[in-house]
DNA sequence: TTAAAAACATACGCTACCGTATTTTATTGG
DNA sequence: CCAATAAAATACGGTAGCGTATGTTTTTAA
């Protein structure tokens, strides 16, 4: 079967969520996909343009859509912390992470992060909370939803429920 | 002047913090040294032992250090949390990225985190809050250090004062 | 002072990548 | 069917990094 320029961005997806963006070599996939790399170049102009093109398709796949539906669906806080909490985390961590190597990816990732800040505020003000109040809980609970990404693997002792708890009460 | 065991694991942790893990080459901490490469392998048998060296010095000098003083100085949860939050981030930071990539970092650095929530659970039971919630609240509380030690570089729009108010606050 | 040891420099072979050039195989439209 | 195009394979030269071998300088201790 004749792969695709899809199939090439999905296993460099799927390398990143596996091993990270530095395992990301055009050599490698190759032999994942059981291909020679000299293919890879009728799809590619080089190693960045398919980096460009996962954070492309990333970006619209497991972001803007998710965005949507939450907004369409008229969920609660706390079912929307939880699907945030719950969702498999590999491939959103090995973003957050390179990241931290790629100021481009860096810079993409602050309008996305912010946009769903504002989406859990939202909820927040749902629930008779204030406006200023509303945004600097959102970044607490954002925050915390980027630290439990960062840790949760390695460290099983992070409830989730408790931490959603805590988030979703009123302060006195 | 003649270089030491201790320049060479310095070197690194800077170029950790600097550029990343993935930057701590031999060759390259010898040109920052001016140094020829072949002299490392007087102090470490392979690139294996001195990333060994790193964890090891940064374990002593950046944690043990800063988890005892803040026991001795019988400092509040607020100082605590503020102190957490200002000091200088990117050796830690590259350290917990360091982690993603290398499940012994990530091993040891679940021991540092277990002191650190159970020094910040101790503030909290202080506090009034019993011992349950307490560890709860300091789970959290470590959670939002590591998403905002994260975030903070690449988005400014997280305050540290509101995120320090809402987890010092109580709950109704 | 001088021999041994430590520190440092240089040169080498090896591997894993990159991107290009060239050739071979498949696919497709006229 | 058969060109023309697309896809894939192969082969190449180049770079960066590893660890080793070997040679040179500096320091130390008897």
């Amino acid at each position: 079967m004749q792969l695709t320029r899809e199939d090439w961005i999905k296993a460099g997806l799927q390398q990143l969520a596996d091993e990270g963006i530095h395992k990301v070599r055009i050599e490698a996939l190759a032999r994942l996909l059981k291909i020679s790399k000299g293919s890879f170049y009728h799809y590619f102009r080089d190693h960045q343009e398919l980096l460009d093109s996962m954070l492309d398709y990333w970006e619209v796949h497991a972001t803007k859509l998710i965005v949507q539906s939450m907004e369409q669906q008229d969920a609660s806080l706390e079912q929307l912390l939880q699907i945030s909490f719950n969702r498999d985390k590999k491939m959103e961590i090995g973003i957050y992470t390179w990241a931290k190597y790629d100021p481009v990816v860096a810079e993409r990732l602050v309008d996305i992060e912010e946009q769903r800040i504002s989406c859990v505020a939202k909820l927040y003000q749902k629930k008779g909370i204030n406006n200023a109040e509303s945004i600097d809980r959102a970044r607490l609970a954002y925050l915390t939803y980027v630290g439990w990404m960062t840790r949760f693997e390695e460290n099983p002792n992070f409830d989730i429920d408790k931490m959603v708890e805590l988030l979703t009460s009123f302060s006195g």
